[in-house]
DNA sequence: ACATTAAGTGATT
DNA sequence: AATCACTTAATGT
């Protein structure tokens, strides 16, 4: 029971209250996904939140004329922040969360994460503070689908996914980017040659590299 | 060696 | 910019 809070404490820095992680040892779980895997489906009953310790969790939503698209990804030290909203009003799950590398979770049962929006101000701000966050990613999104023309979309896409890589290197082939951005595969291939062109990446087979 | 998958290209709408 | 048809290149069995 030392290693779940010790893996907490590494990613999750606003959580260090003794009191609080006493309570998170009781009913924490750890939980691997592999990659690809899906975690949450569309109309899943969830009864936990997760809390992503390492991987990469890509979360999104498909319309009735089954076009899916990218609301955000989670990393290490981030939270689903839909899953508190779907547990409170103990709702099903209008959003999909897949595996994108291997990952590590740490799920926390909806009981305890509902009890504790009311005992641990830790917990409280870190709910909210990670709210926020998400709410701010999620307008991005919707501005990237709105108004933005293919390059831009690229660049951000690019942009937003190399975050999350230490090297730069962007491991993705071209029809997922297509099918994240609701683009031709043909026209997501164009882009990145004239990109390359530039200079602004270099892509090799399954993989793409921001150059600053 | 063969099949499969990723990526590049030109033509058409 | 989407779709189609096709080619070329890389990778897996």
């Amino acid at each position: 029971m030392q290693a779940i809070s010790n893996l907490l404490l590494d990613k999750f820095h606003d959580l260090s209250d003794p009191e609080f992680i006493r309570d998170f040892e009781s009913v924490a779980q750890i939980q691997k996904v592999k990659q690809g895997e899906m975690i949450i489906d569309y109309g899943d009953f969830i009864s936990f939140v997760p809390l992503v310790i390492s991987g990469l969790i890509k979360v999104s939503r498909t319309n009735e004329e089954d076009r899916e698209i990218l609301l955000y990804f989670l990393s290490g030290g981030d939270t689903c922040a839909s899953s508190f909203s779907c547990c409170m009003i103990k709702k099903r799950s209008e959003i999909q969360a897949i595996a994108e590398e291997d990952s590590t979770l740490i799920a926390i049962p909806m009981e305890a994460a509902d009890r504790w929006m009311s005992e641990y101000k830790v917990w409280r701000d870190f709910v909210f503070s990670n709210y926020d966050q998400k709410m701010y990613q999620l307008i991005d999104t919707i501005d990237r689908l709105a108004f933005s023309q293919l390059d831009q979309k690229l660049i951000d896409y690019l942009e937003d996914r190399s975050r999350f890589t230490d090297d730069g290197v962007i491991h993705v082939t071209h029809s997922v980017i297509a099918h994240d951005l609701n683009v031709s595969r043909e026209a997501v291939s164009r882009m990145l040659k004239k990109m390359e062109n530039q200079g602004m990446v270099t892509l090799e087979r399954n993989s793409i590299t921001l150059n600053d």
